[in-house]
DNA sequence: TACGTTTGTGTAATCGATTGCATGATTTGA
DNA sequence: TCAAATCATGCAATCGATTACACAAACGTA
C-alpha cells in the first residue's frame, strides 16, 4: 500500500513551500540552481509522481485525444489508429478509442462521452453525410475542442482533415481495368451520402470518359461492404443481358464476393474478367487468386492526423489553421486483374 | 465560445449555496424534493455539464481503464478491444489503448504511463515471460491498480485472468487430425516461454500420446507468427527423411506460409496433407482452400475481461477477488483437413 | 412552554498542482 | 552608505465537485 507522494510532502521533508516545490520540478528560472537540484533528488527519493489529475483540473486540459471509427477491429481503422497512437505517445497524449458501429446515435453518445470526458481533440471518421450529425459536430466547434476528420470527412470551413484522393483512386484502378483491355466495367459502388464513396465513383466515370468507353449506369450498383453482398450483387450483373467484363469493387470484401461468384459460374479471371477491389485488407494478398486493390496508406493516414492535430495545438497564433491533406492511393496490381503473363 | 457552466453558476443564479446544488444532482435525500427539481431544471436550461476532471481529483478515480496489447491492428486483439469497449462503455470508464509491439521495455513504458495517467485499471496481454517485466508488474499491484491478465498471462496470485484453454486447443486440433488419417504430424510452435504456445504444445503431445502416436521431436519446430517464417520452416520439415503428413500450426499466418510452401512443392491439399492453423483469423475462411483453425472468441474474451473488472471494482468486500476464467476453444473445420468428401 | 428530533442548507475543507502577487534578502550602482 | 534592482521564496487563490460538520427552522411530544 505505497502512499502517493505529493509536493507537499516533498515541501515538508525540505521545510521549503509546495509552490517553491512545484516551480523546481518545472525548472522555474526563479528557483536557485541549489534548490532545484535539493527538490528533484529529493523528489526521486521518495519516489513523487505527478498527479495528473490535478494538473488537468487547473489546466483544464486532460492529455486525452478521443478517436472515433465506424469499427474498430478492421485491419484498416486498426491501422490508422495504431498510426495515431505511435505520434501522440511520444507526446505525453493518451488515446481514447470509441466505435459508432455505423450507427448515427451512437456517434453523437459516442462525441458526448468524449466532451464530457475533458478530451483534448477529437478526430473522427464519420459514419455518414446526412445532416443528423451535424449539430452536434458544431457543438463541438463551439467548445473550441480541437476537431480533425481522416478518411471519411465532412466538409466544414476551418477543419482539418486527412484522406486519400479517392478521385484518383477510382480513376487509377478503373484506367488500369481499361488497360486490361476490358470494356465494359461495372463499379460496386459505396453509400453516396459518403464522399469518399461519391469520389470513387466520380473517378471511375472520369476514367471511362477519357477513354472513349460510354458510361452505362447498369453498371453502377450499390453493395455493401461485405462478401454476401459482393456475391449477390455480382450474380445481377451476370445476369444482365449484356454482362460487364471487368469489376471495380470500392470494397475488398464485396469484389471477394464478387470473385467468388464469378468463380462458381465458371468465369476465368483474369482471362475473362478483371477485379479490383479497395482497401488493401491484407487477405487480398494471401489469396491464392490475389485480388488487386487500393492501398489507402492508413498507418500513413494516422501519423498525418496526429501530427496536424499536434500542429493546431502548438498554434498559439490567433488565427485558425485548416489543413485538408489528401494522401496519394497506390494501386496494387495482382493476379485478379494480371492479363500480362497469360 | 461557450463558457461552461459550473455548480457555482447554478448555485449563484438560484440564490442557494454550490453545496446542495451539488447534493440535489446527486439526488441526495437530505434534499428537499422541490429543490431537486429546481436544481435540475436550471441545470438543463443553463446547459451544465459535469467536470469529470474535478471529480476525478477529489476521487481520485480516472474512469479511464488501459488495456495493452502486442498490436491492435490484427482481429484478434482489434476484437478484444472492441469487446472490452463494449462492455466498458456503458458503465461509463473509457478504453485508453497501448501497444507494446512485442517489446518488453515498451511494455514497461506503457504500464508506466498508464499509471502515471492514473487509470483506474489495467487490461494487458503480456508480450512473454522473462522476468524483466516482474517487477513492474508488482509494482501495479502494489499501488492497488486493478490488474487483469487477458489471452498472454503471467501466473501470479490474486490476479484474475481471462485466456482460452490452449491445451485443449491443441488437443482437439491434432485429435482432429489424427482422425484425418494423418500418422506424422507436425507443430509449428510459438515462443515458448509464452504460457499459450507452451500449452498449445502440450495439448498435441498429449493428443499424440493418447492415440498411439509417438512423439518425435524433429517435428516440433518453432516459427514466428507470420507467413515468411511458415514457408521456411514447412520447407526445411519437407526436406526430412520422413517428412510430416500433417501441420498443427499455433499461428494462421504460419498456417498460411506452409500451405503455400506444400501447394509449390506439388503436395495435394488435404489429400496428402492437413493444415490446421490457430486464431481464425479472417482469410482462413475467405481462402479459395479456406484453413481449418482454432477460434479464440476474442469478443467474447474481451468482454468477459470487461466484466471481471468491473466485478472487482464492484466488490465492496475487504478480500481480494480472484478469477481465472479458461474459455473454451473452437475448432473450425475446413478444406484444409477435411477428408471426408474425398 | 420547553426540549428533543427531524429536515434542509450552508460553511469550509479537501483532492494536488500551479501561479500572481507580496515579501524579505541580497546585490548592484552611484 | 543608502536607494534601487534583482533574486529566491512564501502566501493564498484557483480549477470544480464532494462531503463532514454545523446550524437554523420546523415539528412533535409531554
Amino acid at each position: 500500500m505505497s502512499e502517493k507522494t505529493t509536493i507537499y510532502d516533498i515541501a515538508k521533508e525540505l521545510n521549503i513551500s509546495a509552490a517553491t516545490v512545484s516551480r523546481a520540478l518545472n525548472n522555474n528560472p526563479k528557483i536557485s540552481e541549489s534548490t532545484i537540484k535539493l527538490v528533484m533528488d529529493t523528489a526521486a527519493k521518495m519516489n513523487y509522481k505527478q498527479n495528473r489529475l490535478a494538473l488537468a483540473l487547473r489546466s483544464g486540459k486532460s492529455g486525452n485525444i478521443g478517436v472515433i471509427v465506424p469499427r474498430i477491429n478492421t485491419n484498416f481503422f486498426g491501422s490508422v489508429i495504431r498510426g495515431i497512437e505511435e505520434e501522440l505517445h511520444p507526446n505525453k497524449y493518451n488515446v481514447i478509442i470509441c466505435q459508432t458501429h455505423e450507427d448515427e446515435s451512437r456517434e453523437i453518445e459516442n462525441i458526448n462521452t468524449l466532451l464530457d470526458a475533458q478530451v483534448d481533440g477529437i478526430m473522427i471518421s464519420i459514419t455518414n453525410e446526412s445532416k443528423k450529425n451535424e449539430k452536434i459536430i458544431h457543438r463541438v466547434l463551439e467548445k473550441n475542442v480541437p476537431l480533425i476528420f481522416f478518411d471519411r470527412k465532412k466538409n466544414i470551413d476551418g477543419v482539418s482533415s486527412i484522406t486519400i484522393d479517392d478521385f484518383k483512386a477510382g480513376y487509377i484502378a478503373t484506367k488500369h481495368l481499361i488497360d486490361q483491355g476490358c470494356k465494359k466495367i461495372a463499379h460496386l459502388c459505396g453509400d453516396q451520402s459518403l464522399e469518399i464513396y461519391e469520389n470513387r465513383f466520380k473517378g471511375y466515370q472520369k476514367a471511362l470518359l477519357d477513354n472513349g468507353i460510354t458510361f452505362d449506369e447498369t453498371y453502377v450498383i450499390q453493395s455493401k461492404s461485405n462478401i454476401e453482398d459482393g456475391i449477390s450483387v455480382t450474380n445481377k450483373l451476370l445476369q444482365l443481358k449484356t454482362p460487364p467484363d471487368a469489376i471495380f469493387s470500392a470494397s475488398d470484401f464485396a469484389a471477394l464476393g464478387a470473385i467468388q461468384e464469378l468463380k462458381a459460374q465458371g468465369i476465368q479471371i483474369p482471362k475473362d474478367f478483371c477485379v479490383v477491389g479497395f482497401g488493401n485488407e491484407p487477405f487480398t494478398k494471401f489469396m491464392e487468386l490475389s485480388i488487386s486493390t487500393i492501398d489507402q496508406s492508413p498507418l500513413e493516414m494516422g501519423k498525418m492526423t496526429a501530427k496536424v492535430f499536434l500542429e493546431q495545438m502548438n498554434n498559439t497564433e490567433d488565427f485558425k489553421m485548416e489543413k485538408k491533406i489528401v494522401l496519394n492511393p497506390i494501386l496494387h496490381i495482382r493476379k485478379s486483374s494480371s492479363r500480362q503473363n497469360l
